[in-house]
DNA sequence: CTCAAATCTTAACATAGATCAATTGTTTCA
DNA sequence: TGAAACAATTGATCTATGTTAAGATTTGAG
């Protein structure tokens, strides 16, 4: 039986209240999995719970992980040589945060993954992933829609961000994400668009004044 | 008889004037291929040739193709509203090229892909590279991998734009490929730096005064 | 409940890089 | 070979955002 249809069975409200529950529904939504393979997923995930403020991975050191997020949200910044932060992405849940060059590369790690709030994670390593992806070969093909997703996002974030002026990029966030200023503190947001705090403090203010 | 044992093998000779050649040993150098899946590679891709200047794909329409280069170069471009390009990346012989947005999505390309001189490629379409996928599952892992480093690759350089100056990635760009003057023009490589061709020029005058 | 720390706002000034315009050098191909 | 298109340089000016500094507001830990 897979997963999908195991989902579907009136019998699934028993389970529901499984921690895994979460990762195996986003997987089983994406890729067919069979109830044999969930049981190899769970085995590769371990929860694991951050308070506010607390670090998944720092940069300098190699980052062994990649996590699913349950609960709570994450930011994944770099530091750079003046001191100042930059937020590559924030996390919600069914989202994976790891530091991927480090993750699969095995080199220190260029970003911090930070919790914003005490958030809930399953956490695998190296490891364990590549002994999932020899047991279950279509997470392999999860993985690489992931990462071809991730790419093509990051590419269009990347082009805004050299051919836009920062309001442009602020109001294409605000419309894929109109609930993100609840989300994070507004200097994380500024950050996010790859200005400082008094610069989009003026900016805000430019627009509401229009 | 795997791949990589019958390149060991004297015969290889034989094959070597086969333009599927750089292809077939890209892939072997990688991950692990049966003679089988060779000619199954070989099926899912067509020889190409594009004339200087001649485009791949095109923004605005769907990118259907992706395709491995064998000699020559190209760049990937967005143009943006003001009528002004921005070069997201070069690419090389060994290098794939497409709009990986458009092309797994089938939504409108945001990039052009352009040849910079006469260049050979294999191209394959999405629905060859599914079926490829299905008859060579291990497929799946290398382009997992490729799309992970690419996502590593271009992380860096999203945090390198947003944190340092011009003339600091200039200099980055010299180390990592010292030749990039010989291989493509002055004002490719500022749109390259994410800067206008005016302010190389007067970037590079800055650089050799001192 | 309170006070220190964190966050946000505002203002004046500095700067990297854009913009506009003119000049010269260099390919290209008819 | 020579005209036209393309590429690179330079200068003057402009603008978005950074920098610095100060005060105002909010938050959260004890």
């Amino acid at each position: 039986m897979t997963c999908a249809r195991w989902i579907a069975n009136p019998s699934y409200f028993y389970y529901m209240n499984d921690i895994y529950d979460p990762l195996l529904n986003y997987i089983s939504n994406r890729i067919k999995v069979t109830e044999q393979d969930c049981l190899l997923i769970k085995d590769a995930f371990t929860p694991k719970s951050l308070d506010k403020k607390e670090l998944l991975f720092e940069q300098g050191e190699v980052c062994t992980t990649t996590s699913f997020i349950l609960k709570g949200s994450m930011r994944v910044f770099y530091l750079d040589k003046k001191g100042l932060e930059h937020v590559l992405y924030f996390g919600f849940p069914d989202w994976w945060v790891s530091d991927i060059g480090s993750f699969y590369q095995h080199t220190p790690s260029v970003l911090t993954g930070q919790a914003l709030e005490k958030t809930e994670l399953l956490v695998s390593t190296y490891e364990k992933m590549e002994e999932l992806f020899a047991e279950v070969p279509r997470l392999e093909r999860l993985f690489r829609i992931i990462s071809q997703k991730n790419l093509a996002a990051l590419q269009q974030r990347f082009l805004s961000t050299v051919s836009e002026t920062a309001d442009q990029r602020y109001l294409k966030l605000l419309k894929r994400a109109p609930n993100i200023e609840q989300l994070v503190p507004q200097h994380q947001i500024a950050s996010y668009l790859g200005i400082l705090p008094e610069s989009f403090s003026r900016l805000k203010r430019q627009l509401h004044s229009k």
